[in-house]
RNA sequence: GGGCGCGUAGCUCAGUGGGAGAGCACUACGUUGACAUCGUAGGGGUCGCUGGUUCAAUCCCAGCCGCGCCCA
């Protein structure tokens, strides 16, 4: 017998196990021959992270897609790994090591660093993974990839070898986004920009040979000045003309430096001249090529000022006093010093012209947390853009589609705006870029070791000793090859012939740019074949009120300790009902408690079948079925499914959930559930066998299409109620949905309607709950007799009704309703209201003349009549005849009460 | 500045060119038979505003107001 309450903490690891044992969930598992494969990669989690709402989400509904395919029979891998998180994974074991007061990574060296990477990685890395199975990720774990396993690995240098080979991978120097803190490059996207107040410092620089004439310039940096080599103007700017071709004398250093006409200059903004430090500014360094200028670095890599023994910043300028009183004030301090520094010395040389109050958009990074530097350095760029090119047309011409389709614009605006891609990191952890250098500075790109050898033997005619380059690749140039690299590739693996391309990627639209679009250009330039043909994009979670979930704002909700409260199913159903297209979710704790509830209540019906001992019945065919009761529950029960299998199609999962939910809640318990109560107290053993094992059938049913929602409490129910051994219902088959009884259906919905209508009368006469009423039915047709006959148990039970009459005239002091042609009174006399049930009567009148008017509005307009399609005025007419007939017996109703009273 | 999206019941959100829906919250009543994580009944919305298209607009179009996100 089943506990009175779903105790979702004692099963859930019990059902786990179940699946484990059944191996459920093993690429193929139960696959009916010959079916078609369905695969998802999962988006690999980090190796430092742990289960937010954004993978509940994400895992619920891949998890959705999967079982459900499973359930229909199909050849289904769900592929799970994670990420090496080069930087983050980096950082979490270098605190450790400082917590622990150890020398840092540079003392101990790479090897023993990386050591350390992998013992951390082995002990307390990936508990994500067990936090998916908590949710009940179905994903084939003996499957589970990294992107630094062997293969893996294999694959990013084949990948990299390849591309340099075909001039798709390049070193550059250029400016790249420094993370002071961190001392690496990282990519665009992986700076946050900040909004912060500052300052705009208004700086006058001197012109050369013109005493007292000064062009005024405005920096958000002052300490940039140091690197400033040139000012631009506007080539119209006629304040500036005649300067153009002169030069500035840079304060403080004294180098000379141009007065450039460029269009970057905004004659709007500002003093309309701006100064140009093209080592220090990503647009500068774009001036500074147009003209060219000099670069001039006077930064080292953890942003200090380097002006000492900098070979850049001396060159061309006249050693001074000021000069070394500059060198002296600035070099090595920090920049936010350095910058309050060169404000004074311009404050004291009266160079200062204004200051304003600005507030600015400052780049940071989103690991370190620091402003990011525009940084001068030799990196490796992966020309995106040739890549691009496929990836764009894939999408435009609809190999692959994005759900909703409203994305696209998204990927086609980055796509075909995309820039070089820096693909190296100053890090240690992460796939070490296979570059040797001769000597002379000779790159030889190869996979191993050996062959670089080999090709620089070849080069050189001569043994020499080669350096590997220090550099690792980001994160991004592994995550991209996840969809071939998990299945095997480089090695033709049976799996990614089997599973490549795989069926529809799951992500939030926050990883377009990240992962989607890399996958897109790696796929195609490597497998030739677009890696899915669908992408399906889900909103992010927000915390209740629409707030993006944040450490900082203390808002983030922890769905483990939901899963503790709640269980796995709950928070799972809760995601699914709220996962609407284009929308973000936001799980309120209230919807989630209702989804618990919904999983009991479900529970609880189980259990009352079980008590019932409606079991299943081997061979059940429901075509045989003879109660209508029964053949109307089958018709609603196929109705259901139908909605649940499109909803899932579409990836409308709320649509899907809704309809499990109405048709468990509002359909089973509360209608099919009553009604065959006294079925199963009844003496007809026929019925009572037709109809446990029509019950048993449905409940079958149910927990199949909520499987995919709900599979903890699903499984447990189908293990304790199924008996017959039939196996996992992870491996069930998805329910039949054929079965359709027009006239079961109508009888029951009359059936329904008499029901409700009896209560709510009751309820609005003040009858006592218990009390007890007779029901009076006039003017019944031929099929209401037969109903009444038929379902006479039922009304008395449901309505509390004693004795069911046929009458030629209702009785004096008669509540009635309308039941289709028919008078339903229940005789209160002695107990009615007259005040009341005028009023109510009255009010029904009021309802109807209210859609009497609009309909007689609607059909009196002639336009309507000649240009609204005939079905639609047909109908209204039928709407407006139905009304006035209902509306003459509520009237009559009325005048028989006030005949009583 | 460019782009995208949103505005429907107290809250969170579905929805449709032709009679406004759900969950939660709220009100009243109800606990010896599956379930109080429950049952029965009920109240509650000029579908952001203004125009336009249409026989008909909450839905399509335009403008405006408010809010959010992305990119620069």
């Amino acid at each position: 017998m089943l506990e009175k309450t779903y105790n979702a903490a004692e099963i859930e690891p019990r059902i786990r196990a179940l699946w484990e044992e059944a191996r459920a969930f093993k690429a193929g598992a139960g696959a009916d021959a010959g079916a078609d494969p369905y695969c998802i990669v999962i988006p690999p989690p980090n190796v430092t992270g742990s289960l937010h709402m954004g993978h509940a989400l994400n895992n619920t509904l891949q998890d959705v897609l999967v079982r459900f395919k499973r359930m229909r029979g199909c050849d289904v891998l769900w592929q799970p790994g994670m990420d090496h998180a080069g930087i983050a994974t980096q950082m979490v074991v270098e605190r450790q090591m400082m917590e622990a007061q150890e020398p840092d990574r540079r003392t101990i060296g790479r090897e023993a660093f990386l050591e350390k990477v992998w013992r951390w990685k082995g002990e307390s890395g990936g508990t994500i993974v067990n936090q998916l199975k908590r949710l009940g990720a179905s994903c084939d774990w003996s499957r589970e990839r990294f992107t630094m396993d062997e293969g893996l690995s294999a694959a990013v240098l084949k990948v990299f070898v390849s591309l340099y080979k075909q001039g798709l991978i390049y070193k550059d120097k250029r400016l790249v986004n420094w993370d002071p803190k961190l001392h690496t490059a990282i990519s665009d996207l992986e700076v946050q920009q900040v909004e912060s107040n500052g300052h705009l410092w208004h700086f006058r620089y001197p012109i050369e040979g013109e005493a007292d004439r000064f062009i005024t310039v405005a920096t958000t940096r002052p300490e940039t000045m140091l690197g400033d080599t040139a000012v631009a103007v506007h080539p119209d700017d006629d304040r500036y003309k005649d300067l153009i071709g002169k030069n500035v004398v840079l304060p403080l250093v004294g180098r000379l430096m141009p007065i450039i006409a460029d269009d970057y200059a905004d004659p709007e903004a500002g003093s309309g001249a701006v100064k140009i430090t093209p080592a220090h500014d990503f647009n500068d360094f774009e001036v500074g090529r147009r003209h060219d200028l000099a670069l001039v670095n006077v930064m080292d890599v953890e942003a200090n000022i380097v002006l000492k023994d900098n070979p850049e910043f001396a060159e061309g300028i006249a050693d001074s006093a000021e000069l070394a009183g500059t060198i002296d004030a600035l070099d090595g301090l920090d920049r936010f010093t350095a910058r309050e520094r060169v404000v004074a010395m311009f404050e004291e040389r009266g160079l200062v012209e204004k200051v304003e109050d600005h507030v600015n958009v400052v780049p940071h990074g989103d690991r370190s947390g620091v402003p990011i530097e525009p940084f001068l350095t030799d990196q490796w760029y992966v020309d995106a853009k040739t890549l691009a090119e496929p990836a764009i047309a894939s999408v435009r011409e609809g190999r692959t589609v994005f759900v909703p389709k409203s994305w696209e614009k998204t990927y086609f605006d980055w796509m075909e705006n995309i820039q070089p891609w820096c693909i190296s990191r100053q890090l240690w952890w992460g796939h070490r870029i296979p570059a040797w250098y001769g000597p002379d500075g000779e790159i030889f790109v190869e996979a191993s070791e050996e062959e670089a050898e080999a090709a620089a033997f070849r080069h050189y005619e001569s043994r020499v000793k080669l350096a590997r380059d220090e550099d690792v690749l980001d994160t991004w140039f592994s995550s991209a090859l996840w969809p071939f690299s998990t299945l095997g590739w480089p090695d033709e693996t049976a799996e990614l012939a089997r599973y490549y391309p795989t069926s529809v990627l799951v992500t939030g639209f926050d990883i377009i740019f990240f992962w989607v679009a890399r996958m897109m250009m790696f796929g195609l330039h490597f497998m030739d074949k677009e890696p899915f043909p669908e992408i399906y994009i889900h909103g992010i979670v927000r915390d209740e009120h629409g707030a993006k979930m944040s450490k900082s704002k203390g808002n983030v909700v922890d769905p483990l300790e939901l899963i503790d409260e709640f269980g796995a199913d709950a928070l799972r159903f809760t995601m699914a009902s709220l996962a609407t297209p284009g929308r973000d979710v936001k799980p309120a704790r209230s919807r989630i408690e209702g989804s618990r509830n919904f999983g009991t209540k479900l529970w609880n019906a189980a259990r009352f079948c079980e008590m019932n001992e409606c079991r299943p019945v081997a061979g059940y065919d429901a075509e045989s079925a003879k109660l209508t009761v029964n053949r109307w529950i089958l018709t609603e029960a196929a109705r259901a499914t139908n909605k649940i299998t499109a909803g899932i199609e579409s990836y409308r999962f709320d649509e899907a959930a809704t309809a499990v939910y109405q048709f468990v809640w509002n359909t089973f318990c509360d209608w099919y559930l009553e009604l065959i109560k006294p079925v199963l107290n009844g003496d007809d053993a026929a019925a009572g066998a037709e109809t446990r094992a029509t019950a048993a059938h449905v409940l079958g049913s149910i927990l199949k299409v909520l499987h995919p929602f709900m599979p903890y409490m699903s499984e447990a129910l189908w293990d304790e109620l199924s008996g017959s051994g039939e196996g996992a219902l992870a491996l069930a088959r998805w329910p039949q949905a054929e079965f359709a009884d027009a006239e079961a259906a109508g009888e029951v919905n009359w059936l329904v309607e008499l029901i409700s209508g009896i209560r709510s009368v009751r309820a609005e006469m003040n009858v006592p709950a218990k009390g007890r009423t007779d029901l009076v039915v006039v003017g019944a047709s031929d099929q209401t007799r037969d109903r009444l006959d038929q379902n006479k148990t039922a009304i008395g039970v449901l309505a509390r009704v004693d004795d069911i009459r046929l009458e030629a005239a209702v009785p004096a002091g008669s509540a009635q309703i309308l039941i289709g042609e028919a008078v339903a009174a229940l005789p209160l006399a002695g107990v009615i209201d007259f005040d009341a049930e005028r009023a109510r009567l009255e009010k029904e009148i009021a309802r109807v003349d209210e859609e009497i008017s609009r309909l007689d509005k609607k059909l009196g307009n002639e336009k309507f009549i000649a240009k609204a399609p005939e079905a639609v005025v047909q109908a209204e007419r039928e709407k407006r005849s139905d009304y006035a007939g209902d509306r003459e017996k509520i009237e009559a109703a009325l005048k028989r009460l006030q005949d009583a009273a």
